[in-house]
DNA sequence: TGAAATGTTGGGGCG
DNA sequence: ACGCCCCAACATTTC
């Protein structure tokens, strides 16, 4: 292999320099490396990205830009079609190799096999990496050779498949093609929003591989803790990780053995909740927009843009459900417990469909990923893969007292609240009247009534779903 | 990765 | 001392 020649990496989502795959087969190759990412989002048919994944990408391309120069690089910015961009790129700078790690979303699929097999007809060396999972999609079969519907069984089968690779160091350095194409500059893509909605993310997150390796330095550190506190939001026991992994900026090999390391044997188990969301993904590509269970499919869901409203600003009345709503709005996050308390009360309470709560995660989540949400909201739809059964309706306010039994989590996001002594902070409405005027709480103007009474909600749910016939 | 309804048990108060 | 009731605590079943 001439040492000159030069290796296009195309950038998608794996937007760090430590055990990234292309990045590494770039490097080795030991000629000048070209760092591309394209702005391209119709790729994404109706899944463009959400407002809070554009902000936060924008900070990562910023940060990703900062990891290449310590290497002596640089990143070259594009927006447009991505074949038609690395086509320019290659023909500027003489590159006869492109590589990227794989994406898995079913729209993205096509279109890079469409792009791979075009640059290797142009004559080209392509190759592809898994730089994103555990265990690729088709990598887990059951034994009749099919796909798993159900976690568990999975899991199990997982666990006796050879472990994930040990995470690989960054290049230690990426020489310059003697020609530079240009690049676009990062404010052109239009990522951040006009309005500066997201002032309060910047606080929490700090996008990007550092900041992500910073929070797992963190996780490990509290990591055996996390089986017992997990699903306690007040607390800080889970990692954080998420939007970190959905952007590539830590490598799932890279928590996989720390974790492994640390013995936090409950939390590997979550990562493979993730890998099973891309597994049921990729084998039914039509779940993003519908049911995998086809009995679900004509489900009478009602339309409620009164109360879907109420939930998308957290006001139902329902302070672990505000609570969680608010944390999103203002975060563009939500602790894993409370997404699933939330995600019942608006399908199981209000009746709303699941793809209506999908679609406002998708918009207001940092870490939004095509596979998570749709498992996730299939699975509190009762619809999906491994779905909660129907009966199975959270009551917000033995949740709230359960997992935040000390108010902290609700006082903090509903601070209206913050002074109801713990044992009416999960339902106001119950508390007597010197109890609410002591702590200044005044229901149906400080803090709403309930939306719904969740008894009869509950009872109401339960009818309607309970006729669905398979 | 639930909750409510129903059933069972066992201890204490009390006639 | 005994039976009865109450009810909390736990277990089981049902939705």
């Amino acid at each position: 292999m001439a040492d000159d020649s030069t290796s296009i990496v195309w950038f998608r989502q794996d937007l760090r320099v430590r055990d990234n795959p292309a990045l590494l087969a770039a490097a080795s190759r030991g000629g000048p490396v070209v760092p591309v990412y394209i702005w391209s989002p119709d790729d994404h048919g109706d899944w463009e990205p959400g407002g809070a994944r554009k902000w936060w990408l924008h900070h990562s391309l910023q940060s990703l830009r900062e990891s290449l120069a310590n290497l002596g690089s640089r990143l070259v910015l594009r927006q447009g079609d991505p074949l038609e961009e690395l086509r320019k790129v290659i023909r500027y700078t003489g590159g006869d190799a492109v590589f990227w790690n794989r994406r898995y979303e079913p729209d993205l699929i096509g279109r890079d096999k469409n792009i791979k097999q075009a640059l290797k007809n142009d004559g080209l060396d392509v190759k592809s990496f898994n730089g994103l999972l555990m265990r690729e999609p088709w990598e887990v079969q059951t034994n009749s050779g099919g796909p798993y519907k159900v976690f568990t069984p999975f899991w199990k089968m997982c666990l006796n498949l050879p472990e994930p690779e040990k995470p690989k160091p960054a290049p230690k350095r990426l020489p310059l093609p003697s020609r530079w194409p240009a690049s676009e500059s990062l404010d052109s893509l239009g990522l951040l929003p006009r309005i500066d909605w997201a002032s309060g993310f910047s606080e929490k997150w700090t996008p990007g591989e550092g900041g992500g390796q910073e929070k797992l330095r963190r996780f490990i550190n509290v990591s055996a803790d996390y089986a017992d506190r997990r699903d306690v939001p007040g607390d800080e026991a889970t990692s954080r990780l998420s939007p970190h992994l959905h952007h590539g900026e830590v490598s799932i090999r890279d928590v996989y053995h720390r974790a492994k390391q640390h013995h936090a044997q409950a939390y590997i188990r979550e990562l493979g909740w993730r890998d099973f969301a891309y597994h049921v993904l990729h084998h039914f590509p039509h779940t993003p927009q519908a049911p995998l269970q086809q009995k679900f499919a004509d489900f009478p869901w009602r339309d409620d843009p009164e109360r879907l409203t109420a939930w998308q600003r957290g006001r139902t009345g329902y302070p672990i459900v505000d609570a969680g709503m608010r944390e999103l709005w203002t975060t563009g996050w939500m602790h894993n417990r409370v997404r699933m308390i939330v995600a019942s009360f608006l399908v199981k309470d209000l009746l709303i469909s699941w793809a209506e709560g999908a679609r406002w995660f998708w918009d207001t989540l940092v870490d939004a990923d095509l596979a998570n949400n749709t498992l996730g909201w299939q699975w509190a739809g009762g619809c999906g893969a491994d779905a909660a059964p129907y009966f199975r309706v959270f009551n917000p306010v033995l949740q709230g007292k359960k997992f935040d039994g000390d108010g902290a989590y609700v006082r903090r996001w509903c601070p209206e609240l913050s002074r109801l002594p713990d044992p009416h902070l999960h339902a106001p409405w119950e508390a007597p009247p010197g109890v609410l005027r002591e702590a200044g709480v005044q229901l149906g103007e400080s803090y709403p009534e309930p939306i719904v009474n969740h008894q009869r909600a509950r009872e109401q749910a339960l009818e309607a779903l309970g006729s669905v016939k398979s």
